[in-house]
This record gives C-alpha cells, structure tokens and sequence, in this order.
DNA sequence: TGTACATCAGTGAACGCGCGTTCACTGATGTAC
DNA sequence: TGTACATCAGTGAACGCGCGTTCACTGATGTAC
C-alpha cells in the first residue's frame, strides 16, 4: 500500500535519501561556520558527490538556504513547544513560561550558528519566501497560546500597565487575532514587549555584548525570566 | 606651531585625508551592501585607485573593519549622547529616557547595516579586538549614567520587582560598578533588563520579524519605550 | 639655497583561492507493450 | 517474462567571477648637509 509520503521505487528511495542526507551535511557545515560561509560545493565535497550533483535536488544555494532555514525554525519551534509540554501542571503558567524561555536559550546556546541565520543579521541578497511562515511563527505562538490561557485564567495583569493608544492599538491588531478567543490588548502589548525581552537578551548574550558585563549568564537570564513571568503577571 | 593632531608636511596631510576618503567609501559601501560584502577591492575602485595602494593606510581587511566598527560605535554613542543631552530639564528622566531611546531607533533605521554589524550576527572569522570597547559602551554607559541619575533622585523603583539572588547579584557586579556611586542592585538588574528589550525590538524590527505582525513600529517602540520608563519607575 | 640620498605613496601584474552554475555525457532505473 | 525506449542521477570539465594579499617597480616628497 503506496502512500504520496512513502514512495515505493528504488529511486525515489534515494532521492529521498540523498535530499536528507545533503540537508544533514548543509546544516553541520551551518553549525560550524555560519550561512555566509556555507556552500553548494562544500556540502557535495563533504558527501563525495561532484558540486553539479547537488543541482538534483536543490535548484540553487538559494533553495538549500531556505529548507535550512525552515529546518531551523521547525527545531526552535519544537523544542519551545516540548518544553512547554513538559510542565504536567497546565495552570502553573510562570512554571510554563520559564520553561519556554529555558528551552529556547537552550537551543539558542546549542545552535549558535543557526540562532544567528534565524535571528541575527539577514544574509545578503537572500530573501526569505513565505513558505517558511509557519515554521518561523511556531515559537510566537507558544508564547501566545502561554498568555491566552493566562487571560482564560482571568489572571490579572500588574498595576505598572501604562495605558495605551488608539495607534499602539491597530498596530497590534493582527497579533491580537492570532489567538482564539482573541487576546486582551494589554496583554497582547506586554507580550510583545516580553518577546523582544527575551530574543534581545539572547542576542546581547550570544553576539558577545555582555562579554565582561554580565558574569553569569545562566543567572542573570533566569532573574530576566522571573521579572518577566511577574511583568506579565503569571501566578507560580 | 605644529601639534600631534596638526600634521604639517604635505605627505602627512595627504596621508591623513586618503585615510579619511578610505574609512568614508568603506562606510558607504558598508550601508548599501553590508559588511559581509564589503571589499578592499571594491573601495579601491570606489576611489579609483589600486587595490594594493589601500594596504598602505591599513593592514587588512580585518583592520579596515575594526576602524569601521568602532566608527559606528561612535556614531551611534554620539546620537543617544546627543539625544540624551537635548533634554534641557535634567530631572525629566521619562523624558530623557525617551530621547535616548528614541536617538538609539532613530539612528539604527538610518543605518540597517551598520546596526547589523555591530547588534547582529558577528562577523565570520573576524574578532573585534579590544580597542572597540571604549566606544562600544558609550550607549550602555549613557543609559546607566541615567539610570544612576534616578537612583541620586532617589526614584522608587515599582513594587513588582522580583527579589535578587545571590547569584544574580554576583553576576551583575561588574555593572554595578560601572556607575560613580554605584548603582543599587534592583536598578542595575532593570536596567540591564531594558537594555534587552530595546535592542531586542530593534533587532527584531530590522531584521524583518515584525512583519506582518505589528503594523506600525514608530507606535508600538513609543509604547514599549513608555512601558519601560514606566518598569523602571522613572518620573515624567 | 642647492644637492644627494632616504623615505614613502601608488601602480599594475600576478598568485592562488573558492565560489555558483551550466552542460554534454554515461550508465543505471523505471515503464509500456 | 522479455525487450525497447524513456527517464533520471551523477560525472567531470569548464566558464566567469571576485576576492585578499604580495611584490618589484616608478616617481614624488622630505631631510641632512
């Protein structure tokens, strides 16, 4: 019984094969020396094939670039959404939230390189197509659907809440509507602001700008973490 | 009455204003393609003249980027310095805070690239030597020297401060010490936390992950930048 | 002030490198009868 | 089950490119007497 997923012959076997063993060998060489350097003819030295070969299967370093970048978010995503997964206690939000933020500075740390594709600098001259939408949102939306139950909860948001705009407030409309039932403005604000509290934090530290500032970074993180989970109001 | 700074002799001057036109074609070069692209050749050419003579003024392509880096770190310590020192009232620290926050946005949209070489991906096989620090720390200084400002007005920080490890505390201690007094260790923690968040949003900004997510930027960084004078409890 | 030598800027050719991509080809696998 | 043709994977040579860096050189500027 022949499914579109399992295909049957020898070749398509192969080509099955040999696709995923190129994008093995790409993102080795993307873990250890970055995107600039990654070549269509460093990956076919490394498979022993000549560089023309790789032709077959990816159009152009363009291509092999984006099914690593979509590799890459897929691996970030899942690990985020394991972590989440883990906690047992589903109300425990801060309990969740820390785990979230764990897990994702744990890839990041594990995978610095493909971090620094995802989220540093954006290689010259490449852009990213749309196909690679639904991978790159899987860790927003963790951290979304974390909120959304914290509002489900009627858990309340602090005090320190500065009001907010008709502006700020159609500026955010889309990631309002992103979850179901939609989120709260407030929360969908301060959301935001913690996810660019928590990438800016692992791109000061992974970039090298806390070098000599912040001696531990294990520590500060998780202090950053618990003012966050507090900033945002979740009981744990 | 010839100084050091003053050079005299026709070589000298000429040496100095080809350093100059060097460093300015390597920094236009460096905005419109990025830093990765960025060529001894291509600047050569930019100003027509040999690509070996460009070894005369600097060593590498290596010393021709650090010489770029701290420039920019320079310029952009110059903007926030500039914006910080704007605020006539001294005692408005909101408002300060605004416009450091506000000259730090405004100067990385102006240039995508330079902000990228400094806050995004490092350089493949470049490592800035120690000589960058002095001017890469003009923008964490200036927002420490505010910060401390708050603390000699004996400004409240919010009562949704999480409570400090011993940890935590030894970690940021090199920060602490930064500041002429020193700061508490609640305040050096948010500020470290802010600094995070700021460059956190416009790394996420610039390199293209709020696209299609938040819809106005200047709104949602005006709201961040409240929220985060509000967080650290500054007046105004 | 004038001359002889030293210093230095800039040239142009060259080295050696690695890259992305194309192309005509060989030989193996798959398919229709 | 066997044969004839079509499809496709993989090869190796080649194209054209731009790069960083070196080197022997020419000619102009600076300096000591």
């Amino acid at each position: 019984m022949a499914t579109a997923s399992a295909p049957r012959s020898a070749r398509a076997l192969a080509r099955a094969e040999l696709t995923r063993a190129i994008l093995e060998s790409a993102s080795r060489q993307l873990a250890e020396i970055g995107p600039a350097a990654l070549s269509v003819r460093a990956v076919a030295r490394d498979l022993g094939m000549a560089s023309s070969a790789v032709y077959r299967y990816f159009a152009s370093r363009d291509d092999l670039l984006t099914a690593l970048l979509i590799r890459a978010y897929d691996d970030v995503g899942q690990a985020v959404e394991d972590g989440d997964a883990a906690v047992a206690d589903r109300a425990d939000l801060a309990g969740r939230f820390r785990a979230v933020a764990r897990a994702l500075r744990g890839w990041a740390r594990e995978h610095p390189h493909e971090y620094a594709l995802l989220y540093g600098s954006p290689v010259p001259g490449y852009a990213a197509p749309t196909d690679t939408v639904d991978s790159a949102t899987r860790v927003p939306r963790t951290l979304l659907a974390l909120v959304r139950d914290a509002q489900l909860a009627d858990v309340p948001l602090p005090v320190t809440v500065v009001s907010i705009s008709a502006e700020e407030a159609a500026a955010v409309a889309p990631i309002q509507a992103f979850t179901d039932p939609p989120l709260d403005l407030d929360r969908t604000v301060r959301a935001l602001q913690v996810w660019a509290t928590l990438f800016g934090h692992l791109s000061l530290e992974l970039f090298g700008h806390m070098h000599n500032a912040v001696l531990d970074y294990d520590a500060h993180f998780a202090h950053v973490v618990d003012q966050l989970a507090t900033d945002m109001g979740l009981p744990g």
